[in-house]
DNA sequence: AGTGTCCGAGTAATTAGTTAA
DNA sequence: ATTAACTAATTACTCGGACAC
């Protein structure tokens, strides 16, 4: 949504129902009648007849909205000199704004985290893809290694006779053992505690199933 | 921190509200006209006798929350019978056992969501420290094959009155150019919208900070 | 057609517990 | 130590859509 900075003015409002009414407080449970069975009750909803009656209307008007949430945009925390100067402009009460911007902290967070929650999965993404390609490209050079080292065998065994393998045989050999070492040694970081459901991300299966693993999870 | 308010102790239930009971009649006056502020102090507890002040009447007590829980557990969907049956078990409202269970859902959906973020945290860590080794071995790989190759050269060199080079010779000539076309083609996920603020994955960054990386935002 | 109900997502308000001045 | 403001969790409500009768 936004970029550099961190304001986040994320999507816009969708409440464009009207602002029939500015104040935005009433509550009480009009009259009684509740108790038994409360079926869904007859809103007089989209009929926005300004103001009826008992019209308990919790949500804030759009414009009381956009206020707030220019002013959240700037900063997110409220000094009470602000709070109060808000309440006044918006004709609330000054603890509305304050739970307001509460809750809009808690919203934030919230979305922050399933912001981070969607880039981590690309990350997880390409580290994946990623993984598998370097998978096959080792397998690859091994192989090419392998290749290599029997047509130096070969190379040595018909011509038996030069004047010696020099310096970089030793490193070739002892380097070729070092292959096998390589895969054991790590960790396994899936033994967790609690995954309580049908979610499980295997690490170690090789990268042949990468990608179908990428269409499940992701 | 805590979890699980099981010690929710001093909560008298005050079910069944009476017709009169309107929780959460405030409000607000706007503008000028002051309001209490309010207390913040741990006293005023027991003593109900609600006369004067409101009724306070949220939170289910511990052992309504246990039992609703436990219904959860069972199933998350809830059967207009079985929610009448418990609504009368614990003496609720049917309305509230069947909020109650929608805000458990919701609950649960969100939880789920942070366990598999967790998941996917490990699983980036598993799949990144691999993709470093994986460099590191590749790296090392190229190392032995260009030195292989060299060796092949220098004994070709050397007895160059060997029969031929019969077979694989092509092969590992071919290869040899394979690496250095292997880096490159492949997206780069990371050109994507929106990454706000300071959270950054960088994915392209080499094997040598992926701890760091790790470290930094895991 | 039209009610009625349920659900998911979003939101407002409350409560308990923590932190800082 | 009190007090105000914060966080995290919770309760109840709103709205719109889906599915039913």
């Amino acid at each position: 949504m936004n970029h550099r900075p961190f304001q986040d003015n994320m999507m816009f409002i969708p409440q464009l129902y009207p602002a029939d009414a500015p104040y935005t407080q009433i509550i009480a449970q009009q009259g009684e009648s509740k108790k038994p069975k409360r079926r869904r009750s007859k809103k007089n909803k989209g009929g926005e007849n300004g103001a009826s009656e008992a019209n308990r209307k919790r949500k804030l008007s759009a414009e009381q909205v956009n206020l707030l949430e220019q002013n959240f945009g700037n900063e997110h925390k409220l000094e009470s000199e602000r709070k109060d100067r808000l309440a006044l402009e918006l004709g609330l009460d000054p603890r509305q704004v304050a739970v307001w911007f509460q809750n809009r902290r808690a919203r934030w967070k919230n979305k922050k985290l399933e912001e981070e929650y969607s880039n981590l999965k690309k990350s997880n993404e390409a580290n994946l893809l990623e993984k598998c390609r370097l998978e096959t490209e080792v397998l690859k050079l091994k192989d090419q290694l392998s290749e290599a080292e029997k047509e130096i065998q070969r190379l040595l065994e018909s011509g038996d006779r030069v004047p010696s393998n020099s310096s970089s045989s030793s490193q070739s050999q002892s380097q070729s053992q070092s292959m096998e070492a390589v895969d054991p040694p790590f960790f396994g970081v899936f033994g967790v505690d609690g995954y309580d459901d049908d979610v499980f991300y295997g690490p170690e299966t090789h990268c042949m199933n990468a990608l179908e693993w990428i269409n499940l999870y992701m």
